[in-house]
DNA sequence: AAAAAGATGCAACAATATTGCATTTTGTGT
DNA sequence: ACACAAAATGCAATATTGTTGCATCTTTTT
């Protein structure tokens, strides 16, 4: 059976055109994808508001992360660990190549502890390096 | 002399209204600010525009740093560190309050290092964690 | 005080995001 | 296979957010 069905079906998720074109956009994908790139890659191309929603499904079911950014869009990339509905446990390291822009999960890569302050207690910690990339390095 | 004036002139730029009180609210503010909370907050209201021209301006000349988020805005915030134009060096950690969602500069808490794989080249480093802040928890 | 450089506001426009509702599609039980 | 209920989609309208050119006003420099 097909990767983006089983996702789906395993979360509860009724299978619909649009999900599984969106999802397979994301197995196939070299990194994260910004609503806009998710916009331009489908040919077949779905109504904006149903991108939205179906990003939005996507995260609140564990299927996809967000990814902050410093240029007001939100990058998404798949969930490799095991992110459940309402409560992610994605703590890589992303990448983000100032020559490419391409985004990269590094799933190997784990989040260091950071110790706070008294009083501050974490719940999530992202980590976004920003630099040049293994394929731009020249 | 007002602090907001010494910051101004340190970097060359002319002294405005608007920059003057803007900075102020920066001077002023707890944690960090979006553009939105800028218009909300300026009883006195300035045009967009100059608002964005500003964030901009400070922006580029190392006064206030931007901090990513996951929901399509910017947050910025002072420098306290030695910023300059051009390159920013504001390598401590960020905390977002999930329950008062103010933003902390947490300067005294270094982004820590991290080892990435061979060909990556790190460039900055952001680091959000997100949680309970010290006055909402109880 | 005058000139030059720079900042601002306005208007128009572009891009992005949200909501309600009618219609279509999907999953479920028969 | 069929009918029904639940859910997803598209569309339209609206709201929010960001960008650009240009005329005017303000600040800095001479
Ligand atoms: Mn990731
Ligand atoms: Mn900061
Ligand atoms: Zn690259
Ligand atoms: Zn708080």
């Amino acid at each position: 059976m097909e990767q983006s069905l089983i996702i789906l079906k395993k979360n509860g998720l009724s299978v619909t055109g649009g999900r599984k074109k969106i999802l397979d956009l994301f197995l196939d994908a070299q990194g994260a994808l910004a609503h806009s790139d998710i916009e331009k890659n489908t040919s077949v191309s779905f109504d904006r508001v149903t991108v939205y929603r179906t990003l939005q499904t996507f995260t609140d079911n564990g299927i996809i992360h967000q990814i902050p950014t410093t240029d007001n869009t939100i990058l998404y990339a798949l969930c490799k660990d095991k992110c459940e509905a309402g409560h992610h446990h994605d703590e890589h390291v992303h990448f983000i190549c100032v020559d490419c822009d391409k985004t990269i999960c590094m799933d190997e890569v784990t989040v260091p502890d950071v110790k706070l302050p008294k009083g501050f207690n974490p719940i999530q910690t992202a980590m976004i390096v920003k630099g040049i990339c293994n394929d731009c390095r020249n």
